[in-house]
DNA sequence: AATATTTTTTAGTCTTACCTAATACTATAT
DNA sequence: ATATAGTATTAGGTAAGACTAAAAAATATT
């Protein structure tokens, strides 16, 4: 059984892990707002523990056993925003916080019994994908709007950055999942776009371009 | 805000205060199966925060503060044991453990989205009645079975016991909130009572007796 | 009233999880 | 090859929340 902190830190160091690159201390320290230091010793907590592989100056990596215990958190975590949306009228902007709490309840039947009552859904409300009870799941393919070209089109299907602040930014623009827009223009120098969504043309920076997820449509 | 720690000591003081004679340390520390030292030391802290008032020696009370605190955790607790039962098919001894710790998630939002779910339900699964925002609830009018009489009848309005045993125990003789019984017979000498319920007469101990709580019928 | 028992507090440790400051290691640039 | 910058670890603290053992206060008993 992990403590609260411990599991922040495998989400953390999970979410932060491309490939078989080893995740840095400092990188952890800056997504989780805490010090180096406090890393270091978290991280030989977490070998001790063997949910990480941790090697001194060099960095650290989930075990396997540290990767199942992400993908249950995730679930958790994943699962409590349909619900809060779904079930209890929020909006997608307000849910991350609560579920911050809410993927620390320990009880299996809890969430078995919550993805049943919600039919099985395979995304949140952010377009990120659900594990399922044995924490598999389908990777969706999709591309980030700064990769695409003038002319190409899509669907919103996902956001990366899920702070209020970003969220609410799409709210007042009516852009969301399943939004369909189309690359109008993009200005080099600054790397911004010009899409047309359902409503109206947009100038979107590099940064918002970035953390928007697309399905292309031909 | 309180820890979660501070949060259940807050609850257990509130459930041991009858009146306005002072909670004792040892109560406390029986309660909530931890020492007494570790008592003294967080009434100290419950005072420097003004939950709790606290007289060496004496013993403790909560404030105002305290008490406003308490029920609101108690309302979280009782609303998250309807949801478990009423949502996802949890039975009424199963449901304890997981409301104390859902308990704890901080979101007045979430608990006022929750109730309004939930349709204001009024009592929780073992019929303790359940704060509304306001933090106010009426007591209900119920006598402790063990308190009647040869001849008495009246329904099953609640369990002061709820531990897994003592539910599971009373689900095995299709006893539960709303079940008829009347007292047949009441045996002096070990102050057990045999009572008739729906389908056959039972025996029932003195411990059992004090745990449950009725509403009379004439 | 004096003694014994029970209750409560204090003193001293431990673990988790954080911090700052100092040190050590790695990588880069001269 | 050495100096330097950047990254990571160690050393030494703090606070919450638990514990055991010892001391003190409140009750109960003779
Ligand atoms: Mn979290
Ligand atoms: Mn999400
Ligand atoms: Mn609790
Ligand atoms: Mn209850």
């Amino acid at each position: 059984m992990q403590t609260v902190s411990e599991e922040n830190y495998i989400k953390t160091i999970h979410h932060l892990q491309k490939g078989e690159v080893l995740v840095s201390t400092n990188e952890i320290a800056d997504k989780m707002n805490t010090k180096a230091s406090s890393v270091t010793e978290m991280l030989k907590r977490l070998a001790g523990k063997n949910l990480a592989d941790y090697i001194p100056y060099k960095g650290t990596k989930l075990t396997q056993t540290g990767v199942d215990c992400a993908n249950k958190i995730i679930r958790k975590h994943r699962l409590w925003e349909v619900f809060l949306v779904e079930k209890l009228n929020f909006t997608w902007d307000e849910v991350h916080e609560i579920a911050e709490q809410l993927e620390h309840v320990q009880s299996t039947k809890l969430i078995d019994e919550l993805d049943k009552h919600l039919g099985f859904p395979r995304i949140d409300p952010h377009g990120d994908p659900i594990p399922d009870k044995a924490g598999n799941y389908q990777e969706v393919t999709q591309i980030q709007l700064s990769k695409l070209k003038k002319g190409d089109r899509g669907k919103i299907t996902g956001v990366i950055d899920t702070s209020k602040e970003f969220l609410k930014y799409l709210d007042k623009h009516n852009v969301g999942l399943g939004s369909a827009v189309e690359i109008m223009d993009r200005e080099e120098f600054d790397q911004s776009f010009i899409i047309k969504t359902e409503l109206k043309a947009l100038h979107i920076s590099q940064h918002i371009a970035n953390n928007l997820y697309l399905k292309t449509t031909i």
